[in-house]
DNA sequence: TTGAAAGCGCTAACAC
DNA sequence: GTGTTAGCGCTTTCAA
């Protein structure tokens, strides 16, 4: 492997100019710099990042944390992130954390090594101090997680608000006993989400029944598993305010294999408003996001960050809004 | 940012010392150890990752290209190798390709930058001879993608045989106008299918009537779209074998809406047996694959070409079933 | 416009 | 068991 020094050899120049030639700067004569260029072609050389990001303090890198690769609204929420940053000249290395705190663990060390020059946490079981204990000075932002912060910048969606709406909508359209499903794990954002619930029917002077629990992950399979739970005894619920489409695409499988009729006797409401909402039937309703918004501004706030710019912690929120289809 | 310098003069020994102790070298004395572990504990230090790699020449990272973050099948195939990659010491760097030649040849740019210890390329629009040229002698490894190559190790489906056998269980079942749904972009794996389409045709004497092209991202929306197209004026065809089990969902919702019976008057076969089969009316008959085992080998040869053995070129096949439901 | 020299933080061969 | 030393490949001041 050809190094800067060979090319300094081969053309007869210093290894600076060679640099300077790599990184286009002005003030190189025309003919050092076409000798420095033939010598680059003859020898094939490649400039080695590693040395550059020893010296330059940076590998233009950038993690995301990720609860799980296989999922439906994170995956493609990571994806928007790195066409995002890959833009501006960054990349994104995934991280699963599988739900777990000793991967979040690793991961936040990861950072602290100086592998990469900032933190985008899209999922996290943990509070803001410890986070911030963990990951010192380094730059993080946290995208989708309402947690409560006071040192690190937050872009999330309103889960109390778009729950609160849907659920009102539910009732005032004659539902009374309704179900939300909520994860296993009490995050900010499940809390918000059960609050929102509450609230609804505090306000409509409804009484707030029952919740029921599932385990993290959101899938096609939990909904089947958990409607077979649900729907095989006597169903007391008219109304289902699902975690995730995957899993309200579940639970509608599982109602209609019981005989139980949606929308007539069971109305059920998805959360991201992904395309399966198209499939099933009847069509899933649900609850859209502004996922490309909010990434545009998270990343817009990590290369100020990333510029050192100092400016209060932002906290971004953003409305979700209902879209009623057949269910 | 305390160095090892730090700690070596706050602790009386030198840097070598307490390199040997942060990688836990045999033959250091217990009271070297201590004095550098608390050295370490009251500068809270952390090894700066970016001069290990230079000096180590490696960066402990595997490059993965894929072609999109939100895609059912490819998303959780690259978690898959992500897990398994991470359990043997080495992080992922996700890149997405958007089906663009250009988005490639930077990826392998990067490769031969040396920011990558190795790359696995999960899809592709080039040919192994210009994978090869510009991924020079780095480490390389094709996954799922049937390239016909000399050099590089290929772990892939038997995309014909899958597709072979349930063209012919259609056509025995009594079908007789199929339509097999091929992406734009004829790639190798596009182009074994297509081939096993005809055979299971010629096989039993049938005449192999007409193939569609569609886009190449297989998604529920281009399955609605092409649905519209399809089944909006006089519906030819009895059976349809589509790319993916997405494109197939859109399919079937276009048919209902357009009243066309599905199993009756058309039957509907998708790929990769994604959940989202369960979830259809009726549910969804797909194309099973080993996607695990393939990823389980992959890894494996990964670590041995990393470790730096020699053996001739792996080429590993392996063979898909068709899961028969309701379409 | 160019080159010399310093140094980013770390590991490892070698000598003791 | 430990320290000295060289060097991985690059960028960037500084002086010429």
């Amino acid at each position: 492997m050809a190094t800067i020094l060979d090319i300094a050899r081969l053309s007869g120049v210093s290894k600076s100019t060679v640099s300077r030639v790599i990184n286009n700067h002005p003030h190189v004569s025309e003919d050092s710099r076409t000798k420095v260029m033939e010598a680059i072609e003859k020898l094939s050389f490649v400039r080695n990042a590693r040395g550059v990001h020893l010296r330059t303090q940076s590998t233009k890198t950038i993690g995301v944390t990720i609860p799980d690769l296989d999922h439906p609204y994170f995956s493609p929420l990571v994806g928007m992130i790195a066409s995002k940053c890959r833009n501006v000249g960054y990349k994104i290395v995934v991280f699963q954390t599988f739900y777990s705190i000793e991967e979040e663990y690793e991961i936040y060390e990861k950072l602290t090594e100086n592998e990469l020059d900032a933190l985008i946490i899209t999922h996290t079981l943990l509070s803001e101090q410890e986070i911030k204990q963990r990951v010192r000075n380094n730059v993080v932002l946290i995208c989708n997680e309402p947690l409560q912060t006071r040192h690190l910048d937050v872009f999330s969606l309103d889960e109390r608000d778009a729950v609160y709406s849907s659920t009102q909508y539910l009732l005032k359209e004659g539902r009374n006993h309704l179900l939300m499903c909520m994860d296993e794990e009490i995050t900010p954002l499940q809390q918000q989400r059960w609050e929102g619930f509450k609230q609804a029917h505090l306000d409509l002077n409804k009484i707030c029944t029952i919740q029921q629990k599932v385990s993290g992950y959101a899938t096609i399979e939990e909904g089947l598993l958990l409607g077979d739970e649900i729907f095989s005894g006597q169903c007391n619920y008219d109304g289902i305010l699902a975690g995730s489409d995957f899993l309200a695409a579940g639970l509608l499988s599982s109602a209609k294999k019981h005989g139980v009729s949606v929308p007539k006797e069971l109305s059920i409401i998805g959360f991201d408003n992904h395309s399966i909402c198209l499939t099933t039937f009847p069509a899933l309703s649900s609850i859209k996001n502004q996922t490309e918004l909010m990434v545009k501004d998270l990343v817009s706030c990590l290369l100020d960050r990333l510029d050192g710019k100092e400016f209060a912690t932002v906290r971004k929120v953003y409305k979700g809004a209902l879209v009623i289809r057949g269910t």
